[in-house]
DNA sequence: AATGCGATTCTCT
DNA sequence: GAGAATCGCATTT
């Protein structure tokens, strides 16, 4: 059950790897939240609620998770534990690491060069944000991160850094559990949605 | 058949 | 900081 606290501090520092026909594209995890299983009234399972929007959080962990938000962009996230536990990591920022150029393409149809310092700075900082960077999309969903597509991996340069912890965003329904410190990040990284 | 809304982002003010 | 954009799907009539 607290695994998947484990899991979200652990993909902290981690890339996020998407083989793309247009080329390898890169993001180093930067930012996560916890959602775990029934007992979280942040969660899409709570309660044990099972649709066809959140069907895929009950398979076996390291499934992808991605689902349509607001009408207009998705969410990326990690299914953690065992099979229906229904529990998830959301990947909610990245700092771009590879593959610049068509990370910025599919954000603002410009090559990573013509983007002014604000545009460069909020390429991958928000859930949003770095689907559409990543070219991640519901065609997505459900797929297995332990194959070769899409995955995670351990940077070859491992960095020391300090994580914070603090509470999820834009829950406010979730009541009691709305405060939970379940949202982690790494505390000098320059591509954080948003900082306490 | 109709209604309501969300694990967001962008654009003004 | 407020408001709009936009739509699949769960829930209600």
């Amino acid at each position: 059950m607290q695994d998947t606290l484990a899991v979200a501090k652990a993909l902290l520092g981690k890339h996020l790897v998407h083989e793309t026909p247009q080329g390898r594209l890169v993001g180093r995890i930067v930012e996560t939240e916890a959602y775990i299983g029934p007992e979280d009234k942040g969660c899409h399972s709570y309660g044990g609620k099972r649709t066809k929007k959140n069907e895929v959080m009950y398979h076996i962990g390291g499934t992808a998770y991605i689902y349509l938000i607001y009408g207009m962009y998705c969410c990326f996230n990690v299914v953690t534990e065992d099979e229906g536990k229904a529990s998830a990591v959301l990947i909610r920022a990245l700092e771009p690491v590879e593959g610049l150029d068509v990370l910025s393409s599919n954000r603002f149809g410009v090559p990573y060069g013509g983007l002014t310092g604000r545009q460069q700075y909020s390429l991958t900082n928000g859930p949003g944000k770095l689907c559409i960077a990543m070219d991640l999309g519901r065609e997505d969903n459900g797929t297995d991160l332990c194959g070769c597509r899409i995955y995670i991996t351990e940077p070859e340069l491992t960095r020391s850094f300090e994580i914070v912890e603090t509470a999820r965003i834009n829950i406010d329904y979730a009541e009691e559990y709305k405060d939970m410190p379940w949202r982690f990040y790494i505390k000098d990284s320059s591509h954080v949605s948003v900082k306490d």
